[in-house]
Formats: C-alpha cells, sequence, structure tokens
DNA sequence: TTTTAAATTGACTAATCAGTCAACAAAAGT
DNA sequence: ACTTTTGTTGACTGATTAGTCAATTTAAAA
C-alpha cells in the first residue's frame, strides 16, 4: 500500500488520540509500519505534514458535503443535503473529522487559509450560499458568518450522535435537530 | 506580581500564538521573566500547567456568563443576557477565548471533565437550562446537546465580531444575530 | 534575634526529537 | 542488459526539552 497514505491515517489517528505535541514523527512511522526516514521522504518536515494532512481532510470533507447536491433542484432541500452529508460524514469518520476540529482551532488554521485548493472551496462555497441568501432561503447577513455557524450547528450535531448513535434513526429527534438549523438561518 | 499569575498569563498568550506543541517551558518562564525552574514550583509538569490554566479559564468564562443574571426576572431576558456576557467576555478576553477553543477541542478537554470544579458549575448549568425547557422557553431537546449549540454560536458570533469590531455598536445586527440564537433554541 | 519554612534562581542532565545520510532495493527507462 | 531514477531503510546527530537540584534569598514564626 501507498505509504504516503499509511503515513497520512497513522498520523491522522495519533494527533486525534494524543495531540499534535505528544506525537513525534517516529511514533507516527511506527504506527504505519513504515521507516523513521521515509516520512522525511514524502513531507518536508513534520509540520509540512500536518498542513498537507489538514488541506487533504478539508477538502475530502467539502467534496463530500456538497455530494448530489447538483442533482436536486434549488431550494430548501439541497440545503438539508448539505446539512445531512456533513454529520454523515463526521459520523463516519470520526477520526478525520476529530483531526479537522483540532486542526480548525490550532494554530495551523492559519497556515492553509492562502491555500489555492482550500481558497478555491471556500469561494465555491461562498458563492453557493450566496444565492440562498439572493433566493431568501436564509438570512442575509454576511456569509462567513453563516458558513461559520452552519459547521458550528454540524459539530453539535455530530457530537450529539456520536454519544447517542440511536439517534441517527430517530426521525423525530433528526427533524427536530434540522429544525434548529434551518431556523437558525432562514430569513 | 504574583509568579504563578505571571506564568499562566504568558502560557496564556504563547500557547495561542505557537500552540502546545511549539511552546517550551522556558518560553514561558522568560515571557513571564521569571526564573526556569520557578514553574515546577508551581505546576507539577507542563502538562499540570495546561489542565490547571484550563480549568481556571473555564470557570471565570463561565462565572462570567452567569453574571447578573439573577437579578432578573425569569424569562427569555435571562437567557438573552447569558448570550451577550458570553460573546462581550470572548471579545474583551481574546487570547482566553482562543485558548478555551483550542483547548476544547484538543486532548485535553477529556482530562477536565472529571474536575470536581467544573463538574459542579455544569451541573449548576444543566439546571438552569432544564428550566428554560420545563418553562418552555427553548426545544425540550437533550440539554448537552443545547449546551453544545448555544456555545457554537458564540464562538461563531465572537469571530464575527472580532472579524468586524463595528458590529458590537449596530443594533441591526445584534438582533438579527440574537434572532439567529433564539430561533434556534426556541420550542 | 534566631530558627524554620517557603520562594526563587539558573546551571545542569538525561531523554527525546526532528531531520540527515550513506547504503541498498525496486522500478522505470533506454 | 544496463543505466538512471525513485523509494526505502535505520543508524546517527545536533539541538532542544522537561524536569532536577544545590545554593541563595525572602518571608514567617517563635
Amino acid at each position: 500500500m501507498d505509504k504516503r497514505e499509511l503515513l497520512l491515517q497513522a498520523a491522522t489517528k495519533l494527533f486525534v488520540e494524543r495531540g499534535f505535541h505528544a506525537t513525534p514523527t517516529s511514533a507516527i512511522s511506527k504506527e504505519a509500519g513504515v521507516s523513521a526516514g521515509i516520512l522525511f521522504h514524502y513531507f518536508k518536515t513534520k509540520d509540512d505534514l500536518i498542513v498537507q494532512l489538514y488541506v487533504d481532510l478539508k477538502m475530502e470533507f467539502t467534496d463530500c458535503v456538497l455530494k448530489d447536491v447538483d442533482t436536486l433542484k434549488a431550494g430548501i432541500s439541497k440545503l438539508r443535503l448539505i446539512w445531512t452529508n456533513s454529520w454523515k460524514w463526521g459520523l463516519e469518520n470520526p477520526k478525520k473529522f476529530d483531526f479537522l476540529r483540532q486542526a480548525d482551532n490550532s494554530t495551523y488554521s492559519e497556515k492553509i487559509k492562502s491555500h489555492p485548493d482550500i481558497v478555491k472551496k471556500y469561494e465555491w462555497f461562498f458563492a453557493y450560499i450566496d444565492t440562498y441568501k439572493e433566493n431568501r432561503f436564509i438570512k442575509n447577513t454576511d456569509t462567513l458568518f453563516i458558513m461559520n455557524v452552519m459547521f458550528g450547528l454540524i459539530t453539535s450535531m455530530v457530537n450529539q450522535l456520536r454519544l447517542n448513535p440511536k439517534l441517527e434513526n430517530d426521525s423525530l429527534f433528526l427533524e427536530q435537530a434540522w429544525e434548529m438549523f434551518y431556523n437558525c438561518l432562514k430569513p
């Protein structure tokens, strides 16, 4: 298997379990089952590995969030699909989701803001939100604020479903949670 | 001045600026203007310092959040005061707020969950939310979920006001933001 | 004043860590 | 077959780090 991928997987696991501060590169290569030196073949520095992993996962998440969204006609159902896609990805990829949470709230969040791929994806997402605002599906307030609020609510949703997995099939709870999400955003 | 306090202040600043992983104890004592050894007089280990700082700040925040709340009669105005107190504290104490965000999303969040003071404060807050549910001021859903959602929305609010400080005095925006907060929680 | 306890220093150490490198292996190209 | 490039190893190193400690100062108690 691709050793770069093995390293990224191992890094995700260890960073979430122990934090950036307590995860030496030696532990990462050991967990990945590769030699210590190879890490620096694929990544210039430890920081470089973290940033690449961060960008990779952010792209994976946003890609998944927008999955099948274009198959639906414009409307609130699109927003609901984005909502569902988001928390489902969080449940299916707990380690990756936790890594993103940790990185988003660390000093690394600054370091990826100017990354071309990230900038592009965000512009795309911004345009999406803007059309929603124009169509009066959501509040006409700052786009970044809206995005922030959305991700915050989705994170709470993932936390809640993790603590109580049964709720994932509890349509009453799902309706209530969606109501909270949409009531918050609607004009 | 109290050297323990100096160390905690320096630690808050550096952890936010550089992260846990890139802040050696030597840098903390240097920033605090004290000798390297004294840190280990007040704190058993570096981890102990982080946990104590984390608990201290969490207590300070929750204390401030509930400030003057008891002077108001029961009702939505109480909830609004909690909301205002929260984001105002975040604006007035940016470093502390950022530390809490970072710590809440790191491995340290697990380490303080069983701390007696924290447990007590949370029980108090939980009881508060429960009475709100009983009085039909907010949705009747899991209390922890509600708390999570509240803090998430407050974090977004602080971010937004930081990027655009003028909004703090923009009553139109404040009403809109409060509307988002309350619409999300109301039954 | 004398004695005891607590605070503070900074040089020191043992351990750890990020990153290097020479050697070797595998794959790809010619 | 032969050459070149790329991937891989693991021992090694220089720098850094958390934490110690004997010595000194400051404060408190008797």
